[in-house]
DNA sequence: CCTACCGATCGGTAGG
DNA sequence: CCTACCGATCGGTAGG
């Protein structure tokens, strides 16, 4: 079993909170009745909810953008490279549900200099696929579309995948990875 | 010029700022500000804070579900419907994207009763808009892909324009449009 | 539509 | 990790 510091479990049952009820409306006193301790003891472990929400947003954050530089590493066509980054989105989200969802729903939450910082990151992170898709249209793999909205509908299309995805649903991530592929490659007509 | 009633103002002021930092994170005091009279005051035209929340809900949930009872009565091919729905998606979230942003990402925050109600209906709608993708693939026009990853791929790939959209764009809605069918019918790859 | 104010709950601290 | 508690703020009401 791994070992897992109080820390990480309190941000863990957080996450799965926050998710549910977002983070505005979660108190403190509800998260500290989950991780099964009083809501003053939780700050002998983390500094303030502020502190949570921070984790996990440049957690996600960071795990994003380490997988843009290494798809942006390879050598592949821009079209495998599309390929790679909806599969890296699919297995992120299918790993950490809770905190890609926290994210991508809450960041709006974080106090002023980390909601920059934040937004900095996220913008970084679309301009470098923004590139991979004028790269793929350059070469005349891609469409020439508009890039915005090629960009946003590829980011968004994998998003509802967090609030969908149980272990339990009768698709495979195998299948879910491959027909968002199709999907998003060819399109929904035959 | 419209007549407004100052229940409409307060609540279309409500969805500006609700989507902007949510609706657990907006006080009544702040909206009062925004309006231009005291918290108190407020609640001469509005019951509650939760009363503005429904009326957005429901109001957005109800032109979803009118829209696709219009698409459903046509004769059109299914490739066509699916364009309507995408042209009815766009244009209603460049009408009233505040609106449509909040009851996307806020209606968690309904009471019970009403957030029940609210799942309800969008499920209904998703029900339907997977008919009209089941007929679909049933008469040869799509590809056989899993209805529920079709279905959500789709849907959440019309989210992003709520929160990217503004009238100063360098691309014009039918542009919006047109970029945005190609690619959910055709695809990225050329 | 405002002043005055209520009880409840919030995030967080002191002290042990 | 708990008890006790703080100041601030919340949604909302009374009364005019």
């Amino acid at each position: 079993m791994p070992k897992q510091s109080k820390k990480e479990l309190i941000i863990q049952e957080a996450a799965a909170i926050f998710k549910h009820k977002g983070y505005s409306a979660t108190s403190m006193r509800e998260l500290a009745e989950k991780v099964g301790m009083e809501a003053a003891s939780l700050y002998n472990h983390i500094r303030s909810k502020d502190e949570i929400l921070e984790e996990i947003c440049f957690k996600v954050a960071n795990q994003y953008v380490s997988h843009i530089s290494m798809i942006e590493d390879t050598d592949e066509t821009n079209v495998q490279k599309l390929r790679d980054l909806i599969q890296l989105h699919v297995r992120m989200i299918i790993a950490e549900p809770d905190e890609v969802s926290v994210a991508n729903n809450d960041w709006k939450n974080l106090s002023d200099t980390k909601k920059e910082l934040y937004k900095t990151i996220r913008k970084g992170y679309e301009k470098r696929i923004a590139n991979l898709i004028k790269a793929g249209i350059a070469a005349g793999e891609f469409k020439d579309l508009n890039v915005s909205v090629a960009l946003f509908t590829l980011l968004s299309s994998l998003r509802w995948i967090e609030l969908w995805y149980k272990p339990g649903r009768d698709i495979s991530p195998e299948q879910l990875e491959n027909d968002l592929m199709t999907l998003l490659i060819n399109g929904f007509q035959k």
